[in-house]
DNA sequence: CTTTACTCTAGTCTAGACTCTAGGGTGTAT
DNA sequence: ATACACCCTAGAGTCTAGACTAGAGTAAAG
């Protein structure tokens, strides 16, 4: 009864689950360095054996990591998940990433429309003498974007 | 004539132009050595000694700073002005900042889109048992969004 | 048996923009 | 004379997320 079970999780190698998550080798090893995976079974001779289990927490990571946030952030999430967080904790760290989101997004746009400006007013022909940009630049009209 | 000239600009150390600019003298010695800054004159004793167009160009570096030009392309946008380049030239580093700040933008407003959803869906009481950020982060519900 | 593919550890390297440290010398006020 | 603020150099450390390397051992196929 217990002498088959041993069998019934398919043993992975560190290339087979790297393949499978669609990340590097590499990756997989700094990921449990970082904490994101927790140490792995080892065979006789030493290398890492993984079951499908971590294919999905390496999907989990790669998901985390699309919507912005640090692997630090994600380990916190991780954490919440394998030790039974509540899910107030789950929202403070995602309000706090969507709020930073917000933020970057606003300082983008401030970037993005000072300096499409400039770039219009500029015509693109000639010496440096008299650019829109270089001017703005050097006596400070774009002061107000830019902190 | 030229013997009075010498006392007109008023020198300064680094710490000096440091603080009138705004940041850090260890600032100061970075942007030197990497090539932001003209190696200035020195003292006897060896003293960084400044006049005020090291302020002004100071000041260039943290417009175009705030406008998300790298170090490396606010060289370059030195250069243009320092050697006199072209408008052409200028316009297409700035038409590649702006492009780059765009799908940075568009970017930002997938994760922000996705994570305002799963962040309104989940009521943010109880165990994390059955969060849908949880939930969409194990099992890829978000997957459309993050790459 | 040999080749090829895979894995191991440990450490270095990248970009970007600083920041800090150690161990000194200089300048000025009291 | 001495305290104190300021300045010098060279190089190392910080943060993020890995990529890459060397040198060695292991596994599977022909």
């Amino acid at each position: 009864m217990s002498a088959m079970n041993a069998q019934i999780q398919p043993i992975l190698k560190i290339g087979a689950v790297a393949k499978a998550a669609g990340v590097s080798i590499d990756t997989v090893r700094f990921y449990e360095g970082r904490g994101l995976l927790p140490s792995p079974q080892r065979s006789a001779s030493g290398y890492r054996l993984y079951d499908q289990s971590t294919i999905e927490r390496l999907n989990f990571i790669g998901r985390a990591k699309g919507l912005g946030f640090t692997l630090n952030e994600i380990v916190l999430l991780l954490d919440l998940q394998d030790k039974g967080g509540s899910k107030a904790e789950v929202k403070s760290i995602t309000g706090a990433k969507l709020e930073q989101i917000e933020r970057k997004i606003e300082d983008l746009q401030r970037m993005r429309s000072v300096l499409g400006k400039l770039n219009s007013d500029c015509s693109g022909s000639g010496s440096v003498t008299g650019c829109p940009i270089i001017e703005a630049l050097v006596d400070g009209d774009s002061d107000d974007c830019c902190k």
